[in-house]
DNA sequence: TATAACTTGTTATAATATAACACTTTTATG
DNA sequence: CATAAAAGTGTTATATTATAACAAGTTATA
C-alpha cells in the first residue's frame, strides 16, 4: 500500500497555521476571516485545505461542532481512528490518546464479525478545571 | 434524580412517524418536506421536535451525516451513548447494541480519571451486504 | 381562575458547505 | 526535454443545515 505523501501545498500550509495557533477548534469560516490576510477569498478554498489536512491526518473535525482541531497525536498519520473529549461547561476539546482504547476499538467487530476502518469516538464530561 | 415524561407533543409524533418509516437515516428538509402534509411548515417546527424527540431518548443524531435515526434500542432510554456502524459503500447506518462495547465505554475515564457522562461512537466500514 | 411552563406558528436570517468552471502549477513519464 | 496528466488555485454563485426572535395558543396545576 502507497503511503500518500506529506507535503503541503500553499493553501494547505496557511490554514493549517491558523488551526495550530488556534487553543481549541475552529470554525472553517472564523479560518477563512483570518487567512483574507494571506490572500485566501473564498470557502472553497478553505475547505478544500481542511478536506486535504485530514486526509494528511494534519487536522481533525470535531463532527458535533463543525470544528476543526489541530492533530496532537505525534505518530497520528491518519484520520481514520480517532476519539476526542469535550467539556460541556467551558468547551474545551482534547484528543484522546490511550492505547487501551485505540486497541479496543480497533479490534471491535460487529456481531457479524465486520471489521470497519474508522471510527470517531466523541465524550462529553466537564474537564477538571471547570470542576474544580 | 426526576425521570423527564416521554410524553410526546403533537409535532413531535409526527416527525418521529417519519423518522420511523424511514430505512435509514433522514435529513431535516427532507422531514420537512414530508410533513408539509400534516400541517408543518417552517424548518424551526422540525428542529424542535427533532431536538426534543433526542433528549426523549427516541431518535439519535448521526452527526457525520447531519441527519436523524430512529432509535433501534428498546431498552434506549436516553441519548447519552450512543455507537453507530455506517456503511461508507451504501451508507447504510445501524445501531450498534454491544454490551461489552457500551461498558468499556461507560467506564472509561480520561488519563486523569475524568469520567464522562456521554459519548458518541461512529464507525465506519463496509457492511456485509457491500462486501459481498 | 390565574399563572407558569410548554408548545406552536411564522418570518427572517445565520452558519455551514459545495457545484461548477476557468485557469495555473506541479509531477510523472515516454 | 516535451508534454500530458494530475493536483492545486481563484472565483461566482448557490445549496444545505440550523437558529433567532417574537407573537400567540395550549396545558398543567397551584
Amino acid at each position: 500500500m502507497k503511503i500518500k505523501s506529506q507535503k503541503l501545498s500553499k493553501n494547505e500550509k496557511v490554514v493549517l497555521e491558523v488551526v495550530k495557533k488556534s487553543t481549541g477548534p475552529v470554525k472553517a469560516y472564523t479560518i477563512l476571516s483570518d487567512v483574507k490576510k494571506n490572500g485566501l477569498k473564498a470557502p472553497p478554498q478553505v475547505y478544500r485545505a481542511l478536506d486535504k489536512l485530514i486526509k494528511k491526518g494534519k487536522i481533525h473535525r470535531i463532527e458535533s461542532k463543525n470544528a476543526y482541531l489541530d492533530c496532537q497525536n505525534s505518530k497520528c498519520k491518519t484520520s481514520s481512528r480517532t476519539a476526542f473529549s469535550i467539556c460541556q461547561k467551558c468547551e474545551k476539546v482534547t484528543e484522546i490518546i490511550n492505547t487501551k482504547l485505540s486497541k479496543f476499538l480497533s479490534n471491535f467487530k460487529g456481531d457479524a464479525g465486520e471489521e470497519y476502518q474508522k471510527y470517531n469516538l466523541e465524550f462529553y464530561g466537564v474537564c477538571k478545571k471547570c470542576k474544580s
